[in-house]
DNA sequence: GTGAAAGCGCTAACAG
DNA sequence: CTGTTAGCGCTTTCAC
């Protein structure tokens, strides 16, 4: 069943098929009528490919992420395909991993199939080394590229990110005011967002007029979705490294770090304290439950999607924008 | 750049491109040379729509999940797009969210979007109420469809499967032997997967010689990502309900369980024994640590992209391939 | 081994 | 308001 079929069985051309399904104006009601009863009789849906070629879209945008699985990207993931949807338009998804030429292979498999859009979820897209990022700088070239937690300067490039920086400060400064003050910052990416939370965290440090000391920032190089190995990595420091409190970059290493409280048979929030990033589920599961950073997700997911159905309809869309994140205070700090 | 400019770059036809860039065997070794360089200097990509309007294919399959935020569906989202992308398909996702109506328009959305296959992942999807999966005969009649852990017989249709009945009947057996006879059921939707799990928990009782009591099988009808709220579930439950061990539909719930005893000072595994499902990272996040069922959701995402790929290449298939589960003992077991 | 040409099904510019 | 027609870029017979 093709087009030239319904205009034969309603007596007009295909011109006017073509019109009523895309709700063009000048048809008369009459013929409208005449036209939607073939194609209702017919159950007649036109040909996407068809449509695609004509068009030159599909009305479809590509969702880049490292790991679709990994609880904040899932979610991440799972938002953006919700609001994308409500928009009418389609995602393929696209996990690419950590290795830069992945990344890379993907965006450009994307980009040549057509996606009139991608959105890149989460800060490992960009690198510290610039040249890292023509990747992306090309892609963009073509469509527009949209960036979710990571900060990019480029055209047609647009970014929706939660500030790291100021979330991470505030939640250190609230360990230092409640008089705490040998906080270790524990890590396990070294993306755009890490080194920014990293930065907040030596910020609030020095603004209290604490030295840095390097043997507090601990870089975790498992995997954080290995929690008991991340309780090992605590476990196996230099014993030196003497500490009342942990700031995690992510939920998943505040975790690890209950679980070596556990372990040591450390009282949570007595003897450590533990603040997570994300306020993931996994805020919610442990005993007692975890004080986390809230970088609302849904808020900057709903945000890019409406920057991207902008700048698709060619309204004047803004470069950047930055949400600030919230400390939800629960069980394990004071 | 389109395929003509190509072949006139080349000196040859658009024929002899289009034999090259397809990997015809019908062309001397010296125009195959000359033509690819040609598409190398010029970095020239064929038009996907314009492919796809040709071989009414452009190698995309569809998956559609209720909530690909949900820690089991994200998984099983995140296997299946690896195994698909190693094959050379790309994934269009969509989430339905739980209401039938939803379901029927996405999967009829990705039929006419031309998806080669669609694969549904998670048991929800499957009705006990017959009638209410005519929509996915409806689709079978057009295109290939893959269930994952559910089971439905149909022509073109395909499922692959973790027998749930037998794995929770073990699990349950498994507490029977350590002698515990008060055993609580708990679980939150009523999916094909999730009754099947029920029916295994009544059958070891049974077979030992135990009466079933309705009070013992409890359906929480909220939301298991708001962890708090199964806890306090279990806290508002009749008092003359008194049981030493939980058998959770899935891990959330059984972390439900787990607060719940925290809450009332309950000793796990002493006072009360839990047993979750899935071995999702929830299993290992608490303290103790979950005993729960591993469902094998790698091995399962795996063989249903084998066989959707013998499907596409017109391989005789299995329509349906059924794994054990296995008991992953961990803390909050004797 | 290579080329010419007929689709694939739709959109949109143009003419009436 | 409606019809005619020229693409869109590729695949695939069918000749040579």
């Amino acid at each position: 069943m093709t087009i030239y079929d319904v205009s034969e069985k309603a007596g007009v051309s295909i011109a006017t098929v073509s019109r009523v399904l895309n709700g063009s104006s000048n048809v008369s009601a009459e013929t409208r009528k005449k036209v939607l009863a073939v194609i209702e009789a017919c159950d007649y849906t036109p040909n996407a490919f068809a449509r695609g070629l004509g068009l030159n879209s599909m009305n479809t945008i590509g969702i880049l992420c490292a790991d679709s699985s990994d609880l904040y990207l899932a979610n991440a993931v799972y938002h953006i395909e919700q609001e994308l949807r409500a928009n009418n338009y389609n995602c393929i998804l696209c996990c690419t991993g950590y290795k830069l030429e992945d990344k890379q292979k993907y965006l450009n498999l994307l980009v040549n199939k057509k996606v009139d859009s991608v959105v890149l979820v989460g800060s490992n897209f960009i690198s510290n080394n610039d040249k890292e990022n023509d990747y992306i700088r090309e892609a963009a070239k073509e469509i527009p590229i949209l960036l979710l937690n990571a900060d990019f300067d480029y055209e047609n490039v647009y970014c929706s990110l939660c500030d790291d920086f100021k979330s991470t400060m505030q939640a250190t400064s609230y360990l230092l005011d409640t008089g705490i003050e040998d906080i270790l910052f524990l890590y396990n990416s070294k993306s755009y967002s890490a080194l920014r939370k990293l930065s907040g965290y030596q910020s609030a440090l020095t603004q209290h007029g604490l030295a840095l000391r390097m043997e507090y920032m601990q870089y975790f190089p498992g995997n954080h979705a290995n929690l008991p190995s991340i309780a090992d990595f605590l476990a196996n420091l230099d014993p030196q490294i003497k500490y009342k409190a942990v700031i995690a970059a992510d939920d998943n290493l505040a975790i690890g770090a209950i679980k070596y409280a556990h372990k040591k048979g450390l009282s949570i929030p007595k003897d450590l304290c533990v603040i997570g990033y994300n306020n993931s589920i996994l805020s919610t599961c442990c005993e007692p439950e975890l004080t986390s950073v809230d970088n609302r997700l849904e808020t900057l997911c709903h945000h890019i999607v409406s920057t991207l159905i902008g700048i698709l309809e060619h309204r004047e869309m803004p470069q950047k924008v930055i949400f600030s994140g919230e400390l939800i205070k629960r069980g394990t700090t004071l």
